[in-house]
DNA sequence: AGTGCGATTGACT
DNA sequence: GTCAATCGCACTA
């Protein structure tokens, strides 16, 4: 693994076309499976590193586990920009969570993007994670951030457009896509709101459901 | 102004 | 498997 990929300056420039809005499902849980398989794409000075989305949850309308469930804060308001935005915010003090806005404007909802397959710069994430284990590279929401160095800067980004953070076009969508409770929260844990590709290594927890 | 608590991670038994 | 670190922010007063 880690060869000097990221030393190839040519190879994915253009190779990333943003995501086009209006391709986005305009729900929540549709959205949530629709980015499994998908690429995040991050440029930096660095370079551009890139991974693939593997694992998902969907923080719905109305979610009593989703930061917007008590209303639009000076923190959580990026959740209710028009689907497509980035929502950035520290969790327990260490880790950034990246989630996706989901819902039209006004709407607060999000998907959690929780881990990446590493595709593009890979020797520069093991930098950023200060780790060379490829399987470990994005496997969790606060590694990925992590390893493609998104914090709250990137907060309120328009993902569907090609800048320092976006979704990519591509990505290969093959694969049974699993689904189970989500991890980590104390509300509505009973909820299937997880997705993950089931086959995929780099997923961050257990893989229960299949869907 | 003070308090409590995470959509986690990494270190350790 | 268990558990503490760590800090921005929402909530109470």
């Amino acid at each position: 693994m880690g060869r000097a990929d990221a030393l190839k300056p040519g190879r994915q420039e253009g190779g990333h076309p943003p995501l086009p809005r209006a391709e986005l499902p305009v729900d929540t849980v549709s959205l949530a499976r629709f980015l499994i398989g998908k690429n995040l794409v991050r440029e930096t000075a660095e370079g551009v590193v890139s991974g693939r989305i593997v694992e998902t949850e969907a923080y719905v309308i109305g979610d009593a586990a989703g930061h917007a469930y008590r209303g639009m804060t000076p923190r959580n308001r990026s959740l209710f920009l028009e689907r497509g935005h980035a929502y950035v915010y520290l969790a327990y003090g260490r880790a950034y969570m990246l989630n996706v806005s989901s819902e039209p404007a006004g709407i607060g909802a999000g998907v959690l993007i929780r881990a990446l397959e590493p595709c593009d710069s890979i020797s520069i994430m093991q930098r950023n994670r200060n780790i060379t284990r490829l399987r470990d590279l994005a496997r969790g929401p606060g590694r990925l951030t992590a390893a493609l160095r998104i914090d709250r800067r990137l907060d309120g980004v328009d993902l569907c457009r090609e800048g320092a953070l976006w979704l990519g076009c591509g990505g290969d969508n093959r694969g049974a896509i699993g689904q189970s409770t989500r991890i980590g929260i104390t509300r509505d844990v009973n909820r299937l709101l997880r997705f993950y590709l089931r086959d995929s290594p780099f997923v961050s927890g257990p893989r229960l459901l299949t869907g």
